[in-house]
DNA sequence: ACCTCAGTTGCGAATTGTTCGCAGCTGGTG
DNA sequence: CACCAGCTGCGAACAATTCGCAACTGAGGT
């Protein structure tokens, strides 16, 4: 799923825009380059601090929203409030949450990519985005009955 | 996908679920019987201000909120902040946004139920709940290039 | 190495959408 | 018709995000 995650990668994506590069958005790229899971704006502000005690949370936000205009990170906003993010240097994917541990898994299925087109068409619309989100627990666990 | 929209059966099932009756709750049922589109709080509230002139906001969202959690409206949460409502007196449906002017239009497929469920299987889940938003534009109209 | 300045930052205050605390009110039951 | 659990209005509290502004800093040119 993850196609190249370096930090050095992430930079000259950047570069490449003309996002000028500070130590903040290096230290933002190499959080977002280590996240294994769907961190939020706080998650990343909480983990960047350590290399840059006094950076804002604003600066996270704007960051984050200059890397998610430029297609550089994914924002998500899972039934709650706070928007989720994530590295955008895979092939497209959506996520199933655990309804009991919010754990997020992601998959792929060209078929209901297909489908979602279709759909759109047949109401007569050009699909420009989609937002697939299932919500599951765990099969075979406790609660089942 | 309307099944019944009178305002007498929302108030039914109100009483059947001890839900008490009051002027308030009773008004903001029937602005959500005559909603043809998907109301925010806000515009609930505007709409019942006109029956009700001091209706609080929050009253609003108290009411909103024991009628979803009653299965009686469901909640959307769309792209951004605001939640919307609708009566939940029909069938499962899911939305397309259009991009543009943010008209809901509602859908369903049963292929793309089925699919959701054969996923969530996949990865060892039982599914619980979804949410799936199509976003586009209306084909052939002018931002085609 | 140094200058320059548009772009970036930190701070705190503003915004937006929603919820809470509490004193007063009211539906529906006895 | 009295009672009281549940409901309401109000304004304040909250949570997530954005804004305004003065100070700062990358990166290109010299």
């Amino acid at each position: 799923m993850v196609v190249d995650r370096s930090v050095e990668a992430l930079n000259e994506a950047c570069r490449s825009r003309g996002i000028r590069l500070t130590g903040q958005r290096k230290a933002i790229s190499e959080v977002m380059a280590r996240a294994q899971d769907h961190p939020s704006a706080t998650d990343i502000h909480e983990l960047v601090t350590r290399k840059h005690p006094r950076i804002s949370l604003a600066t996270v936000y704007r960051t984050l929203s200059v890397l998610r205009d430029a297609g550089i990170v994914e924002e998500h906003r899972f039934g709650e409030g706070r928007c989720h993010y994530e590295l955008a240097d895979g092939p497209h994917h959506d996520h199933l949450i655990d309804a009991e541990t919010g754990q997020i898994v992601e998959f792929t299925d060209p078929e209901i990519e297909r489908l979602q087109h279709a759909i759109a068409e047949r109401l007569g619309y050009r699909l420009t985005g989609h937002k697939l989100e299932l919500y599951g627990v765990r099969a075979g666990d406790a609660d089942q009955g």
